[in-house]
RNA sequence: UCCCCGGUAGCUCAGUCGGUAGAGCGGCUGACUGUUAAUCAGUAGGUCCGUGGUUCGAGUCCACGCCGGGGAGCCA
């Protein structure tokens, strides 16, 4: 079926980032301890069963604002009958300076002078400069430290010094070192560059170097962000299905599958399901995976990607378009209030993230093709904005903006004209800057029964299929307005990444299902 | 579906006019008690994507195929 044309940005321009540029990766050091470390140690001081949980978790992710309740875990619990091995986070080892700490990761780096022996650790929570000295361990153990392959699973106990010397501030006089598990051969990825063909095919290994270990914890940040905006502001979540019916024509583009004999198919969008929520929950958004079976090769496109997607009873295009640029805005106030060394591991310029705050410019899409006038990107009224227009007008502005209003006959079915302009719907785009195109895509519905009726006719798209859907303007039918947002394009342009693919911990494009 | 680019050592790549296969990094061996992508010395490592063709001779030229990358269309 036919589902909102906006909801995800339209191509960007290669031009618009300088040209066709490499993938290429320089596995290069992750961040060591640094104000991660210490703007955790700040952080208001968590229940007692949550530093459990935490101790537990070893180093998870950092505390959001209103954190649930975490279950006790009885079978791990000191006072159980399991005994837990002391494990400490390297994200807190400033805090432990002249105590003993075992950490337990993995070896990211290893260089040797002698009878000295440095090896970084990481852990997941940072990394951490381990001293091996020769004579201060087992012979044995010097040697193991000597030898030990990369991104071999390790535990080393030490004790904690402050040393300006070490990237992160504290190092580890390593007193016992046992390796937990030896790499059966040379980690593949190494520290140099590689190519993106390589490293998709090796994700899964290559998950552990710092660039998706930073862009991992931004998208975390950007998923807990926009969740905790939704959630404050009465907003309730619910979970859209994934497998839909047959619905339209529209199917080339969604995944088949065999459901017990019957076709069915992969959702593409949760929007009409959400549309039906907010009519018994007033406000209502879903977030989770999306599939769109399309044969496109670029930078944008995933076949699976999540979205979140806001439904909003009585609502209308202002409020939407407010809530969209609230929710772009404090995902991104979050993300730098929490992720700093992460934008700064990924080089991201920080300066224009600042910038993203309310309000956002609104474009009307009269005013966009104003703009285009005399420009390579100019068109005529009524066709439908491309990659080089989104471009051309987001290039005048150093923030996302707002485009709406677009000729009714290039947006789908579904879109509500404007009463006072018909030939436009009430519909808007938000638009990244620096090319990243398009975030989100929504509007006000159409909620005229005759009106989608005919709509629907004219589009030659089975009625049967939205029988349920026009239900919900037969029996109650309410103004309703809602978007979509593309996580991974968020999260590209959050952390300036080359491609959405990257935003993903396992991304599935055309050419790709492993791992 | 279309257009462009690519496939040579584990990785990233160079390879001139068609004439014995190269570099950096990584690996291995050794040296080094403060290294930060350490440094230094030595060393091993090749189905040049596949098939066929042209040629005395093909990594190089031609055809077809396979795989990958980027973009267009389409889509979100």
């Amino acid at each position: 079926m036919e589902t909102e044309e906006h909801l995800l940005p339209q191509p960007r321009r290669a031009e618009a980032l300088g040209g066709r540029r490499r993938h290429r990766d320089r596995v290069a050091q992750p961040p060591g301890l640094d104000d991660a470390s210490r703007r955790l140690a700040n952080e208001q001081p968590a229940a007692d069963a949550l530093v459990h949980a935490r101790r537990i978790a070893g180093g998870g992710p950092r505390p959001a604002t209103p954190e649930p309740r975490p279950p006790v875990l009885r079978s791990a619990s000191p006072s159980g009958t399991h005994a837990m091995a002391q494990r400490d986070s390297i994200r807190d080892l400033a805090q432990k300076v002249g105590q003993t700490a075992v950490v337990r990761g993995w070896v990211y780096h290893r260089r040797t002078a002698g009878k000295l022996c440095f090896l970084e650790v990481r852990d997941g929570s940072g990394v951490v400069q381990a001293v091996v000295k020769k004579g201060a361990v087992p012979d044995a153990q010097f040697e193991a430290a000597d030898k030990v392959r990369l991104e071999s699973s390790v535990a080393v106990t030490g004790t904690v010094r402050a040393d300006p010397r070490a990237a992160g501030g504290v190092e580890l006089s390593v007193s016992d070192l046992q390796v937990v598990s030896a790499c059966v051969a040379d980690f593949p990825v190494g520290k140099k560059e590689h190519g993106i063909g390589f490293l998709m095919e090796e994700r899964h290994l290559y998950l552990r170097s710092r660039r998706p270990w930073a862009t991992l914890r931004v998208r975390a940040e950007v998923e807990r962000a926009l969740r905790e905006w939704l959630d404050a502001a009465g907003y309730t979540a619910v979970d859209a299905p994934i497998f839909t019916p047959s619905a339209a024509e529209g199917t080339a583009n969604l995944f088949r599958v065999d459901y017990f004999g019957e076709p069915a198919f992969l959702s593409q969008t949760g929007q009409l399901y959400m549309e039906a929520a907010a009519q018994s929950l007033g406000k209502v958004y879903c977030f989770g995976p999306t599939f769109r079976a399309e044969k496109s090769k670029t930078r944008r496109h995933l076949t699976e990607f999540w979205m979140l997607e806001p439904e909003i009873a009585f609502g209308d295009l202002d409020e939407v378009m407010s809530v969209m640029e609230s929710v772009v805005s404090h995902a991104v106030s979050r993300v730098l209030e929490r992720c700093r060394p992460e934008l700064e591991a990924l080089g991201r310029d920080v300066a224009a993230l600042e910038r993203v705050k309310p309000p956002f410019p609104r474009v009307s899409y009269d005013d966009a093709l104003e703009m285009l006038k005399g420009t390579p990107a100019e068109i005529p009224w009524g066709e439908d904005f491309g990659a080089p227009q989104e471009d051309a007008v987001s290039a005048k502005f150093d923030r996302p903006i707002l485009v709406h209003r677009f000729p009714t006959k290039i947006k789908a079915f579904y879109m509500k004209p404007d009463p006072a302009r018909p030939e436009v719907v009430l519909g808007c785009d938000c638009v990244a800057p620096d090319g990243y195109g398009e975030l989100i895509g929504g509007g006000e519905r159409a909620s005229d029964l005759a009106y989608l009726e005919h709509k629907i006719a004219e589009e030659n798209l089975p009625k049967a299929a939205y029988e349920w859907y026009l239900d919900l303007r037969r029996y109650g039918a309410c103004p309703s307005a809602g978007f979509g947002l593309g996580l991974e394009r968020t999260v590209s342009w959050i952390c300036g990444l080359d491609h959405a693919r990257e935003a993903a911990a396992f991304p599935r494009t055309l050419h790709r299902v492993y791992p």
